[in-house]
RNA sequence: UGGGGCGUCGCCAAGUUGGUAAGGCACGGGACUUUGACUCCCGCAUGCGUUGGUUCGAGUCCAGCCGCCCCAGCCA
């Protein structure tokens, strides 16, 4: 390894690692810090607590918390929990373990906007005085009626002119629990002709008799978004609220609060969000997907969920570097799942251990091998790795090899096993195809019978022996069954699949082939794997065990990705 | 349609104050190979939505046009 231009180079990154802004935040980071060298970075990741988390606020939670560590700042984990109609713990404990997983801390950072309810009630009130905010009983129809439309103005509701005082005793009888839901707001007093909706006197807080799960039944009114997220930054003084493109019509108002409540000046900046091609991260999908029964639950492998990547072998630091490479801009985007499949490949090619299994098993007989032989082969764990160090595979007459590496007829430039070829078994013998034995009813192909090249064992033979291809194999008497989970994208792009099918949603989309459970055999070294473990099946795809369903019992190998191919009959 | 954004290679995405189009993925070709993997070479935008203008010079400035996205929850 040439050290000295590795090191330089690695230093020379280190250097400027934060002297090149990779994205306009950080462009504006860096502006900030000219114009104040102290200015801090303090960021936040905000979730709701009423779901689980997906890939895509992955990119959201190493954009936060990235730039936090890039920038010596810190970075708070804030759960916005101002709804509690929709929200539970379930989803707060869930949210942690998945920003554990990808290797993020917030330290003692930990808040929710609940624990800033009274001081938000205090700045409600503050408003009100400063006449900024006032009590209204429109419904919620007339208050559609009166909001205008995209091209009209609003009309001011009847009730924006009661009197301070009138405002404070209604605001605090509504806090009181005096009246039904729905039949008061909050009401921020903008301007109902504004051309940007939000800004047209937008509620602030509405009456929910729901109970809260943190907060209980203390509270009967609950602060909306657009009022609590800007005094929960402010309050946690956030200077960059970092936030996805569909909240820049919000801006105005996230500004409107700060400037009329005088408090510390958060910044929002917005960003877009990341799609994936083949997948979809929209809630409502995801969960009529749960729902219909059409996956096995939120943490099933072919969900984008953070669970569900977890569970089938991904690595955090895998969806890390993908977070990395697919960039922070304000463009829509719909970013190529082969770039997520790329960086777990990357991820798990040095560090996943290389062994064999058969997952659409062939006999084969090596007919001059004796019966009763049982070698064992050394075999390297992963020839990336030296230190990974090597293991025994045990190898006898009978063997199975993969369906698809044998072919009567091969097509040209077929390296695999076909009669009369000779072939090479990975870490073992070369061998030759001498007859191909088929079911008299059927025609399929059962068995191959092979002889081999006792001289050609793997590191003892002739060096510059060569064979047109090697095949992966295990030892029919010791292989250990398992049980393979074969994935492929959750939905497909095609002509007819285009358009969502109204109610029926995305189902049209979705792929039917997106899981294929295969009985199939592994080398005996796999019993005692381990679902920290990463194997490259070689020749195949890298695998994990399923750390729900696997057991010593029972092994359930999930596929993770695949390797790479440019095999391709002519 | 009012307002706010966005439009650089098939997909992402860099492009300081205008100076003559980074990088990654994908793809194609080749080398190497006891994984048709990995690795390594090579190729891949006279072009930056479009039309004009300013300029010695424009992806970068100006004007018009086109396309896409977001906003009319007492959701976040």
């Amino acid at each position: 390894m040439s050290t000295e231009t590795n090191l330089s180079g690695k230093n020379d990154e280190k250097e400027t690692n934060t002297a090149i802004p990779s994205n306009f935040i950080e462009t504006i980071i860096k502006e900030d810090k000219e114009k104040k060298s102290d200015f801090n970075v303090h960021t936040r990741f905000p979730p709701e607590p009423n779901g689980y988390l997906h890939i895509g606020h992955a990119k959201s939670i190493c954009l936060n918390f990235g730039l936090a560590l890039k920038y010596n700042g810190l970075c708070n984990l804030r759960f916005d929990d101002t709804n509690p109609s929709k929200e539970d713990t379930e989803y707060v404990d869930s949210i942690k373990e998945d920003i554990r997983w990808l290797g993020f801390s917030w330290d003692d950072r930990l808040f929710y906007a609940s624990d800033y309810f009274n001081e938000m009630y205090d700045f409600a009130v503050r408003l009100i005085e400063k006449d900024k905010a006032f009590v209204c009983d429109l419904t919620a129809e007339q208050m559609r009626e009166y909001r205008g439309t995209l091209t009209e103005p609003g009309k001011e509701s009847p009730y924006r002119n009661r009197s301070v005082e009138e405002n404070l005793k209604l605001f605090q009888e509504m806090k009181d629990g005096k009246f039904a839901e729905g039949a008061k707001v909050l009401r921020a007093k903008i301007d109902m002709a504004s051309p940007n909706l939000n800004l047209r006197d937008p509620v602030l807080y509405r009456i929910m008799k729901t109970h809260h799960h943190r907060t209980g039944d203390n509270w009967v009114i609950y602060p909306m978004y657009d009022f609590a997220h800007p005094i929960s930054d402010s309050l946690e003084e956030i200077t960059y609220s970092v936030c996805t493109l569909e909240f820049e019509a919000h801006r105005p108002l996230y500004n409107w609060v700060i400037e009329n409540l005088e408090i510390f000046p958060s910044r929002q900046y917005e960003f877009s969000r990341l799609n994936l091609t083949n997948t979809v991260m929209s809630k409502r999908y995801l969960r009529q997907f749960v729902e219909e029964g059409k996956v096995n639950g939120w943490d099933d492998p072919r969900m984008p969920t953070i669970s569900g990547l977890r569970r089938r072998g991904v690595t955090p630091e895998a969806v890390r570097d993908f977070c990395d490479r697919i960039g922070v801009a304000r463009s829509n985007s719909i970013v190529d799942f082969a770039l997520l499949e790329h960086c777990i490949r990357e991820d798990l090619s040095p560090k996943a251990l290389r062994v064999m299994a058969v997952l659409r098993p062939l006999k084969v007989i090596i007919e001059n091998y004796p019966k009763d032989k049982v070698e064992d082969l050394i075999a390297e764990n992963n020839p990336e790795n030296p230190d990974m160090g090597t293991r025994t595979i045990p190898f006898s007459r009978e063997i199975y090899i993969e369906q698809e590496d044998f072919n009567e007829n091969p097509p040209k430039k077929f390296f695999r096993l076909s009669p009369e070829n000779e072939v090479r078994l990975k870490h073992a013998y070369v061998i030759k195809c001498e007859e191909v034995i088929k079911d008299e009813k059927t025609g399929e192909i059962i068995e191959v019978r092979c002889t081999y090249d006792p001289d050609s064992k793997s590191g003892t033979g002739p060096l510059n022996r060569k064979v047109k291809g090697v095949l992966h194999w295990v030892s029919k008497n010791h292989a250990v069954k398992a049980e393979a989970r074969l994935y492929e994208h959750l939905l497909i792009e095609s002509e007819e699949a285009e358009t969502e099918d109204g109610d029926n949603g995305l189902i049209n989309k979705l792929n039917p082939n997106s899981l294929e459970v295969l009985e199939c055999y592994v080398e005996p070294s796999l019993q005692e794997a381990s679902t920290e473990d990463r194997f490259q099946f070689i020749r195949n795809a890298y695998f994990a065990l399923d750390p729900v369903d696997s057991s010593k019992d029972k092994l359930v190998f999930n596929r993770i990705v695949s390797l790479k191919s440019s095999w391709k009959p002519e």
